[in-house]
This record gives structure tokens, sequence and C-alpha cells, in this order.
RNA sequence: GCCGGCGUGGCGGAAUUGGCAGACGCGCAGGACUUAAAAUCCUGUGGUGGUGACAUCGUACCGGUUCGAUCCCGGUCGCCGGCACCA
């Protein structure tokens, strides 16, 4: 009989029950499980299979959850504002709005065709004004709280997109968009103080089930370090001080000189009237330079500002310089230069013939002879006056300390981490409800106002000066102050692509609700996130910022948790078939529609998890997916087959089934899924030459069918009717094993020569140690020519002899 | 440069706590069915030697610990990712 397993009439005979009676209806008598996916931006492109990847693996969980017991919340939505509609927009003059609904429309058809349990009553869109309201509403809570400001200050420049860049878009000092060379700009910006959440943002790591290198990328990017901040006073004004920021504050007796950066407010009152051409002349060039060439070019660079500084320790005079290895916007712009334990101080002083004083000798000798910096600095304090023979690493953490009781500094804390450039000078984004008033200043768009609604504008073109299409609006941009009633001009610059995405995960369980974002009965009840699936592209972007606004919307009483993610999985990429990423332009994306037209939903799904382990990257190989098709065929034929028989089980059939069921539960917890499609098939293969002999029994089939469910839900449904049930597999709780079911009767156990296996023999799973040896001795007797030294015997695993 | 991770057949990848390396799949080879092909099914498939049972080498490379190492330790090389003048 040749059983064929029809998988275009089988899946959309299911599809359309499951529409009918959905399988995850709301529950509120089961406990909740909140299973999320990244939501993805709708480009016109459409999905690959490497985008299919995360959908299936939190589909995979969800239906597990569901077979649980729980009430699975899996949502989806669209995370719309961004530049390639409003690129596509400059390019047609068609609304961004348009070619956004489109495409939305298009990627949800593929995101459907998943087969997932997604609740479309929760879809979510950025883009709708009904949402970006309450994106509105928490930028005016942060202005309200202090935590929104406006500040003139060179930013991060993308000329390609003429728009700002966050720090964290600007990584390497390249666009994160396009690649293009990021330059500095002077502009007014709004800013959000993320670094007043710095430290909760580092210590709420500790307790989140997240992979730990996305917790270390987050703890590396608020970069927190501890030190001391120094007070220089200056030698011709000695009521006027330089403020450094400095992790070895036990160094400060080899302080030799000091370095401003280009950009510090004190360079043109320390500047003399000799230096005053070379200086001006540095700081203009260094202004003009962008990222990559102030970070490629580490060659030293500087010039003298004529003025000296007065070391507060020990009264020697150190001249101060300016230069670009100095950042402006770390610690205070301002640094105090070792360069006997400092290598880029070391650089500098042996270009510029600076004084160099080692401080800090590993064994206590003199070190005047040191040919290159002690950068480890780790010993006892030499030429360093009171402080002379003391242990440097004593020092070092009790210098703050001393120096902060002496009144020349204090301990402080640093980090790396700056605050989060809010706005963008585009048109797609959310517009940011400020309104400026000539009397009044900066002023919230009133809450019952808002939305504010992005207006239609004829021209979507950004500027090269830094302004916003919507500034051309100038009907849209006069309005009336809302707390003077005199005229006044609206904000014109909007959101940068991550605000709607910063807390879109808290409004999927209360999406209706025009009057909170969301409501405090909801949030309790079905939030947070319990587990949270998507690439790791966004391990210092969407992650933080979202964990940000979580924290605040919690401070302020919106929700009673402040991280919002519990737990985090990684999928790795698909790529192409050479191992090269898929991309349009290389001509190497595989669609999913191609795939489920030929092969099937379940069978693309099994396939996705079968290529790899999931948190790794894998290529893709179009004939990989034949096997799982072979297989999914195998498995149909053995429960139509084996079913109609009528089987009654046996004691191998029992041990199985309880083996099947500990192997694929263990594999699925510990999200080895490749293994478990792996296990399935293997399982398979036994069954199927067991139908062979005998028959497999209904117990069995049942088993494996319901721990398919998960995978290949189509396949599943249609199996377990086979079996005779009218309800769905998805009613069926997950199957449990016994342990006792699990043993066989005898082991395996290799017999090893000095570790080499020799022979396998059985015996009972009880057996005596003597008698085992017994037993190997005669098995491999014609092996044990020489004289055994050792035996060694481990219970189930092993027996080897050793053998001079 | 610093910090992570990884390195296993022709390919994707398996291997509880240190205990039979290569599960499962792809590909390939041979066979069955067929007029033939496709599909399907069966058998084989790390290298070398041997008709064979078997021997021997083999998890990037060199060394160590151990009765026994893909797994632990030290070093080297390569690839990938993160950060990158962070004071």
């Amino acid at each position: 009989m040749n059983t064929i397993y029809n998988h275009r009439a089988v899946e959309e005979k299911w599809r359309k029950v499951w529409e009918e009676k959905p399988v995850n209806p709301k529950d509120e008598s089961k406990p909740k499980y909140y299973c999320l996916d990244m939501f993805p931006y709708p480009s016109g492109a459409g999905l690959h299979v490497g985008h299919w990847r995360g959908y299936v693996i939190s589909d995979v969980w969800s239906r597990y959850q569901l077979m649980h017991g729980k009430y699975v919340i899996h949502p989806m939505g669209w995370d719309a504002f961004g530049l390639p509609a409003e690129n596509y927009a400059i390019k047609t003059g068609q609304h961004p709005s348009i070619s956004t609904a489109a495409n939305i429309k298009n990627i949800k058809r593929q995101v459907q065709q998943i087969g997932a349990l997604y609740d479309w009553d929760m879809e979510i869109n950025t883009t709708d004004p009904k949402y970006y309201k309450w994106t509105q509403w928490i930028f005016i809570q942060m202005f309200k709280h202090g935590l929104a400001y406006e500040k003139k200050m060179p930013l991060n420049w993308c000329p390609h997109c003429k728009a700002v860049l966050a720090n964290e878009e600007a990584e390497g000092g390249v666009c994160e968009r396009c690649g293009t060379p990021v330059t500095k700009k002077n502009l007014r910006q709004w800013m959000l103080k993320i670094t007043s959440y710095a430290d909760r943002l580092l210590e709420g790591l500790d307790d989140l089930d997240w992979p730990e290198r996305v917790k270390k990328m987050q703890k590396d990017w608020i970069g927190r370090s501890y030190g001391a901040e120094v007070n220089f006073p200056l030698k011709n004004d000695p009521d006027k001080h330089i403020t450094v920021f400095t992790t070895r504050p036990d160094t400060l007796y080899g302080a030799t000189f000091m370095v401003l950066a280009p950009e510090h407010e004190m360079v043109k009152e320390l500047t003399t009237p000799e230096q005053k051409a070379e200086v001006e002349a540095y700081c203009q060039a260094a202004a003009n330079k962008s990222n990559v060439d102030r970070v490629q070019n580490k060659e030293k660079t500087g010039v003298w500002t004529g003025s000296y500084a007065i070391d507060p320790l020990n009264n020697a005079e150190v001249p101060i310089w300016v230069s670009d290895y100095v950042l402006a916007d770390h610690g205070t712009g301002a640094i105090m230069c070792v360069p006997a334990h400092d290598q880029r101080d070391w650089d500098f002083a042996k270009k510029f013939g600076l004084k160099i004083i080692p401080v800090i000798s590993p064994d206590g000798s003199d070190m005047s002879d040191m040919k290159e910096p002690y950068v480890e600095a780790k010993g006892k304090m030499i030429n360093s006056g009171d402080w002379n023979g003391m242990d440097s690493d004593k020092l070092k953490s009790e210098a703050p300390d001393i120096i902060q009781k002496m009144g020349i500094g204090k301990r402080t804390v640093s980090y790396k981490l700056r605050d989060w450039v809010f706005s963008r000078q585009r048109y797609w984004g959310e517009p940011i409800p400020i309104i400026h008033c000539p009397h009044c200043g900066a002023v919230p768009v009133p809450e019952d106002q808002l939305p504010v609604v992005l207006p239609d504008v004829k021209s979507y073109e950004p500027t090269d000066t830094g302004e916003s299409p919507l500034a051309s609006m100038t009907d849209w941009v006069n309005t009336t102050c809302p707390v003077c009633g005199r005229p006044a001009k609206r904000e014109t610059n909007t959101m940068p692509q991550w605000a709607g995405s910063s807390w879109y995960f808290l409004r999927y369980v209360d999406v209706h609700n025009d009057k909170e974002l969301v409501s405090r009965e909801k949030a309790d009840k079905y939030l947070p996130v319990d587990m949270y699936i998507g690439g790791v592209e966004h391990a210092v972007l969407h992650l933080l910022y979202a964990r940000f606004w979580t924290k605040f919307l919690h401070d302020i009483g919106v929700v009673d948790f402040d991280e919002p993610f519990k737990r985090l999985f990684n999928q790795g990429m698909i790529l192409g078939p050479k191992g090269i990423k898929m991309s349009k332009s290389l001509g190497n994306v595989v669609s999913p529609d191609d795939m489920i037209r030929d092969f099937g939903c379940d069978a693309l799904r099994m396939y996705e998890l079968f290529i790899g382990p999931p948190e790794v990257d894998s290529a893709w190989d179009d004939r990989g997916i034949e096997g799982i098709s072979r297989f999914l065929n195998k498995v149909y034929k053995l429960v139509v087959e084996e079913s109609a028989k009528d089987v009654p089980e046996t004691k191998e059939l029992v041990r199985l089934r309880n083996q099947m069921i500990k192997t694929i539960t263990t594999r699925l917890e510990s999200f080895s899924l490749n293994t478990v499609v792996s296990g399935f098939m293997e399982y398979t293969n036994t069954f199927a030459n067991i139908a062979k002999k005998g028959g497999v029994d209904k117990k069995t089939l049942e088993a494996l069918t319901v721990l398919m469910a998960p995978f290949a839900p189509h396949l599943a449904e249609e199996m377990h009717e086979i079996l005779g049930y009218k309800e769905s597999v998805f009613k069926e709780q997950w199957p449990t094993w016994d342990e006792k079911l699990t043993e066989e009767e005898d082991v395996q156990m290799p017999v090893q020569i000095n570790g080499k296996t020799k022979k396998v023999i059985s015996l009972p799973k009880d057996v005596k140690k003597d008698d085992a040896l017994a037993a190997a001795k005669e098995a491999i007797a014609d092996k044990l020519t020489g004289n055994v030294v050792k035996e060694i015997f481990v219970p189930g695993r092993i027996i080897n002899f050793v053998m001079k």
C-alpha cells in the first residue's frame, strides 16, 4: 500500500478548523504565559526563510506551553516607522502610510502561513495614531519628570541619512543603518536621560534569564568605572581649577601634564596669546574630523595651550595641552596624564618631550630607565611623597577618600553610557509633542490633545541643515501656546525608530484601551513577558531602551515590574546556501512562499528547526527540506497503517514510548530543537521497523502524535483525527514518562584495553562488578595477553583493563 | 589592541557528569521495483591497510592531567561576534 501525505489539502483543512475554533482562546482561569516575538519592520521585500526562524521557534514554545495548560499570549505587530517607507515616499511621492499598509498586508499573509497561534485581535501598528498617542504620552511624562531635555551639542550626524544618530546607532563611528562614516554637527536636540538609570540598568541584568553574551554587551555598553575627580588649580589663577576624572588616583604624583578635549569649555581661556593661532587651528581641525578618522589615526597629535596647572599633591607645575585623544563627553573631558603608567599618555609624552615619572614599581626598584610604560601598575609606590612604600592596590582603593578628605577632589563613578539623542530630522516618525513658546519655553502638548497627528507634507526630502521636513508646514507648525495662549511653534523633529518598540509589549494586552496605555489590571494579570525571542542585533539598542522605558513606567506607577523580559532567546541567522548572508542584491534569498507551496508549512517549520542549533547561524540547503518531507510522509504512513491494525502493546513498545517522551521533552526544555527533530526521525525509523515485524500499538502512535503537535501542528491534528479523536490535539496535555519504564534490562557495556574499545558486551543493568569483569575478560580473552595492572568498572558505562 | 564565542566526515550537524566519536539528515555508491525514468524501498558510506574477522590513525595544531579527553588545564594558529584613545 502506498500511503501519501497530501500536505496541501491537510494544511488547508486544519487552517479552516482553527479559524472557526481557535485552539488558544482567551481563558482567564488558566495561568498565563506571554511568549513574544520581536515584531518586524514591514519591509517591501517581504520575509525570507531566515525571518521565519524566530517565529517558528516562538510558536513551538507557545504551543508547548499551551499543552501545559497555559493561556498563551502570543501577539504580533508592526514596527512601521522608519526610513525605507520614507525613502519610498521621496522616490514616488506616495504617502508612506500607503506603502506601509501594502507591506503590512503582504507580510501579514506570509506570517499567517507559519500556522502560528498569533492572536490577531491584539495586532499593533506603531504608526497608528491610536498607538503613537501613547508613545507621545510617555515622552510627555518623561519631560515632566525631567528626563527629556533639550540640548545644543555636537552630535553624530549621518550625511547620507541626513539625521542625527544616538551613540547606540553610531557604533564604530559609522551609521548603524547605512554604514556611512558619521560626522559631527552642532544641533539643538531632544535628549532622554537614560544615564540616570545607568546603575539600575546594570544591576537589573543580574536577575534576568538572558544569554550571558547579551548581558555582557549591555554591561560593557553602560561601562561603569569607579575612580575620583581631582581638581588641579591653575597656576595663574589659583581660584580656578580644572577637574579631571581618573580611575587611578593612586598615580597622582606621576601626573606630569594634563590634556583637555578640543571641545572643553576652558580651552579658550587657558590659551595664551602666543599659542592662540595654533590651538584654534587644532580645535577647528578636530571638529571637522569624522569619528572614523579620529579613531583610526592613533598617532598622537596635540598642542600646548601655554598654561600650567598645579598638581594639588606636590605643587608641581603641569603643562596643559589639548588633544583629540581625550573625549569631550567622557568623564570631565579633561585628564591628568601619567605617562609612566598609561600607553596613550606615554606615546603623547614621548612625541612632545614631556616628563615621565614612574610612581609604581613591581619590586620597589627605582624604574628610572623604563623603556615602556608599566601599564599593569601593581606594586610599591615610589616618587610619591607620603605615599612612598605603600601597596598600590591598597592605595588605589583608598586614594579617592584620601583626596576627598584633603579637599582636592572626591570619589566618583563614571559611565560610558551617554544620554539618548531622541530627536530625528526626518518625516516618518512620531511627532515630538512639544510646543515652543517665546514666553514659556518648551511646553508639552496637553494630554487631552494627543495624539499630535503627523501631518501630510508635499515634500518628504530631508534637508542638509538639520531641519525636519515638517518645518515647511507652516499651517501645522504655527499654533498657540497651551500655557499663555500666545503664538507659538510646534516641535518639528520626530522620534527615532526605537520609540514605538520601547514599550509595544505592554500595549498588546490592552490594545483597544483609549484611556490608558495599558490598564493596571491587565498589566498585573498578563505582564511581563515570560519569553522574548529575536535576533541578537538588538542587544544594546532596542533591549536597552525597552528596559529603560519599563523602569520609568514602573517608577510612575503604570506597571508594577521594572524588567520587561524575564527570559530572552536569540536565534541565529539563516544564511544563504554558501554561508553568505541572504540579501536581495546577492540574489540568494529563499522565499518561504515557494517552500510552502512545494513542501508545506509543517515541513518548512521542521526544517527551520532541523537546520542547526537554534542559537547558531546556519546555511540554507534546498535539498535538506526534502529529507523532512520524506520524514513527514513516513510518520503519516506509520500512523495510518498501524492505527488500522489494533496492535497490543509490548514491553519493548512501552519502553520505547517512555524513552521517546523523555528524550523529546528534555531536548525541548533545553531548547535543543534541532535534536528534537532528529529524535522524531530516529523513533519513527525504529517504529517503522517494528511495524514490519509485528506492529505498533495505538498508545505509542498517540504519544508520537501529541509530541509532534508543536512542531508540525497540521499533520499532528490530522493524525490525531485518524487515531479517532474529535477534539483538537492541542486539547491534549503534554505526555509524561515513567522513569522506571525507560530502563532496559540489559545494558551495552564497552570493554576497553587501555581506553580503547575492543568489544561491546550485553550485561544485566544491575550486574555486580566481579561478574561484569569476569564476563568482560572472557569476551576479550584473546586480547588480554599482557599484565593487567588495573581493572576499572563504572556501572552502566564502561569496563577498562589497564595492561602493560 | 581588549573582551567573548567557536574550530568534529564531501556537507548541515550529534555526543547527560570525562566513558563505544560521527546520532539524525543531505549528498554519494550499489541493489530492488520499472520497458525506462521519477518517486519509493533496501544496503553501504571518516582515512589508510587487509578478501576477511581485524589492525591502525583520526574531533584545528603542540603539549599536559587521567585507566580513559571532542569535553578539563597550558600554549599556538584560524574564523566569527562585541568594544575600540572610556582616562
